[in-house]
DNA sequence: GGCGATCATGTTGACGTCAACATCGACGTG
DNA sequence: CACGTCGATGTTGACGTCAACATGATCGCC
């Protein structure tokens, strides 16, 4: 409309002062109308909120966060290929944090070198955040540096036990024994296990619980099969599996490669569950749409993240430390991939 | 612990004062060398370096933002149920704009109500950020008030052309080409087409496309199916589709509901792709494992995120406004959901 | 009617950083 | 040796907000 055209654009809005002017009141009652505060006459109010209206004022969170010395945000430090499981809790932190107030930063690890780990942690420093909430698996901090800034809230949404932060994770143990025992209760001689990388905590967990579970029924404990979640790994390993006729019922630690196991075993002509069943772990929206339908362990990411962001905004307002590892229960979903074996 | 409990827990750390008592400077020495100015002596430069690991310095970003009026930080908008796609491209826009030097700051809307659309925009006015990315579907836009602050640098990532602003989006209407003709020179006589909901300019362009693709090679073009992206719908469709022996090929708008669609194709025992050939379109993770392995439109989701994190940059930094809007490319998967139709 | 309580509103300063300007010493040149 | 230059370093103030304190007006009560 005018003719101010600033060449360098710096996005220096209208602030309190510009508001009280034309309100013609002091800069400190726009900051008690702004903030909500009682103590203002009804009348001075409405003058004040039509002048902010008519310059457009927003208040400047930058401003608010050095004098309060606090942003009112979160960081959540998760790992560039996030995993499905983590972009649903991503998802559910997101929300939480919305609803108490805080935002979101997120501080992606561009890559899974130690540098980039350390990276990420001096990015943080500088990063306008009051807490972290750390969603990569916790081998890749064992392997960097972990260097967080002192006084630093920080929750770590993993199934290890090695760090002095408050744990947040789904109950792997938990989860991994109802699929071994929905098998076992079907009747089957044993259950066979595709578990994650041995980098993964969860996965270590998974396969323990399963390992153990085994053991108290009195089954003969297979060899363990190892992927790497992806489903080309459930392939490669079904097609191993389709060949040996012993194997009747498989716990596999994700569905992801739980889909390429059934892939394998459809090409290689074995009918599940008429020949082999199969459970997952994690529920995904399509899970209920392989063929077969897969029974599988319903993960409950949006609790997950509901709590660490509780226990993380505890942190904060309160310096509390919940050091007792919070263990979100799961539920198995049953569906077609599994039945009693065959009759010999 | 200590008797010192501060009911309020203000985090300051230490300041550059501190680090220049320390020093033996002054502070505007400490920001020259926190800046990394080349004007400062080598020895000085290292003594401060020194005192600043000491105190355990670390910049105050809030402070920074309000010397300079920017946070080099963008916003994302995304929709609570960030789809396949959504998160793709988040992941995308994350890692760029941490390579540039941004932080990213998630800005969800809670739920798809009018209301909750504006409180997302409002929020983000006490947001610190430089610029936004709209990541949710238009027409969510253009039910709720869009009152974007003024001179906030925007960029949309979607297919609309409604706005006013820059538009980043994957080329839909060469993806859905793409499939089309894949099928029809298989030899099939026409395609069907199960489109995702019509509030989604992406399904309207990609169900346009395949139109206009079918009309210039002289093919009938059969009624339009709808669906609602969710493997569910496209389970729901197959069935009716699996009835009609009619039909014998299939560009579904999604992989999603492709995968429901073969599994209704399974349950009806018609073979894929013997009886009917199957095109999906985003390539997941997953969709190479499907059973058969889908034959799909690849979209480039990390390059949609880069060059929208990039116009969004340049728009901060230049002013600049690109208003043509960019259009990523697709490719085309070729598996085993995809052949000739039989002989009749 | 005098005195303290209550309430609306104003004034001041500090949070941490950094651009702009000021200072000071060293060095080169005619 | 006087003067200008340049490079290193210091000093000041402003960014926008809000707690703490200050002011001044109104009201109730003995």
């Amino acid at each position: 409309m005018t003719a101010e055209d600033t060449p360098v654009r710096r996005r220096r809005g209208s602030s309190m002062a510009d508001v009280a002017r034309v309100a013609g009141v002091s800069g400190q009652t726009v900051s008690r109308v702004a903030n909500g505060r009682a103590n203002v006459d009804a009348a001075t109010r409405d003058r004040v909120l039509a002048a902010m209206r008519e310059v457009g004022y927003r208040p400047n969170s930058a401003a608010r966060a050095l004098r309060n010395g606090q942003f009112r945000s979160i960081g959540v430090i998760v790992f560039e290929l996030s995993s499905f499981g983590n972009t649903r809790t991503l998802d559910a932190i997101a929300t939480a944090a919305t609803t108490s107030g805080y935002a979101v930063n997120l501080l992606p690890v561009l890559d899974a070198t130690q540098g980039a780990v350390s990276t990420a942690f001096t990015r943080l420093g500088e990063q306008a955040v009051d807490g972290v909430i750390i969603l990569i698996e916790a081998h890749q901090l064992d392997e960097a540096e972990v260097m967080l800034p002192e006084g630093l809230p920080v929750v770590v949404v993993d199934s290890s036990a090695h760090y002095d932060y408050p744990i947040v994770d789904t109950d792997q143990a938990q989860g991994a024994r109802l699929a071994t025992e929905h098998l076992l209760d079907l009747g089957h001689a044993t259950v066979w296990h595709l578990g994650g990388p041995p980098s993964s905590f969860a996965a270590a967990r998974r396969l323990r619980s399963w390992q153990q579970t085994l053991t108290e029924r009195g089954c003969p404990v297979p060899p363990v099969l190892v992927g790497d979640w992806s489903p080309r790994s459930g392939y490669e390993t079904g097609l191993e599996l389709a060949a040996d006729p012993e194997v009747t019922a498989v716990f596999v630690a994700n569905d992801h490669m739980a889909l390429g196991l059934l892939r394998a075993l459809h090409e290689k002509g074995r009918s599940i569950p008429g020949d082999l069943s199969v459970v997952g772990f994690d529920d995904t929206a399509e899970s209920a749409h392989f063929w077969p339908p897969l029974t599988t362990v319903r993960q409950s990411f949006a609790e997950v993240g509901r709590r660490s962001v509780d226990a993380l905004i505890r942190e904060i307002q309160a310096g509390e430390h919940h050091h007792d590892p919070v263990a979100v229960p799961t539920e198995l979903v049953v569906r077609n991939s599994t039945a009693p074996p065959r009759k010999k």
